[in-house]
DNA sequence: GACCAGATTGTCT
DNA sequence: GACAATCTGGTCA
């Protein structure tokens, strides 16, 4: 993706980086998607997002430059992946929750340890653990070369739901989860 | 398909 | 010391 397609609005950048690609090249070998599922986290007036409390050590790379990555652990085992958007200082972010398995697809099944293509990409710790991202990946520039996002396909506005968030307790009301209708590969419909 | 418990650890209060 | 932007495998239907 063009570099300032980051700094824009955030939820904006959440529906458009649908049917776009993720890829990684790792030393075992590249794997790719096309994001299908992607939530929105946005400043102050969201408390869902880790930066409503202002920034910590943690969440640092969300309040830095757009267009990088925003890793973090969570429920003692998982890594998800965020896209952080907007100006520098935002604290706004991208949740990528789910893809559709593009290239790479036995290199997933061999990380997931499943040959089902449906649970290789199906939520944000599974992607995370099929592309073989992990925290070493956590502020880096998504339009890298091992780790980037790449234009494919703009999916019309009518092919979009937008709707609640998921996993979430406060600001659960918000309708800041975006995924691409009737498709196989998101989390939940 | 729906519901539920257990896994497991970094981060913040 | 509590909790977490989740997943898996179990039970029951």
């Amino acid at each position: 993706m063009p570099p300032d397609f980051f700094n824009a609005d955030t939820v904006s950048i959440a529906r458009s980086l649908l049917g776009q690609l993720l890829i990684h090249q790792s030393a075992d070998g590249l794997a790719a998607g096309r994001i299908v599922e992607t939530e929105a986290y946005l400043s102050v007036s969201d408390l869902a997002s880790h930066s409503a409390s202002g920034q910590t050590k943690r969440n640092a790379v969300m309040f830095g430059p757009p267009g990088h990555a925003y890793i973090y652990f969570t429920y003692g085992m998982h890594w998800l992946l965020n896209v952080v958007t907007g100006p520098v200082g935002a604290g706004e972010a991208v949740l990528i929750r789910a893809l559709e398995p593009l290239s790479g697809v036995g290199l997933m099944q061999q990380r997931r340890r499943t040959a089902n293509p449906k649970l290789l990409c199906s939520g944000p710790a599974k992607l995370t653990q099929a592309l073989g991202i992990t925290s070493d990946q956590n502020g880096a520039s998504l339009t890298s070369e091992n780790l980037r996002l790449e234009p494919a396909t703009s999916i019309p506005g009518n092919q979009v739901i937008a709707t609640t968030r998921i996993g979430i307790a406060r600001s659960a009301d918000l309708p800041l989860r975006f995924y691409i209708k009737n498709n196989l590969f998101v989390s939940k419909p």
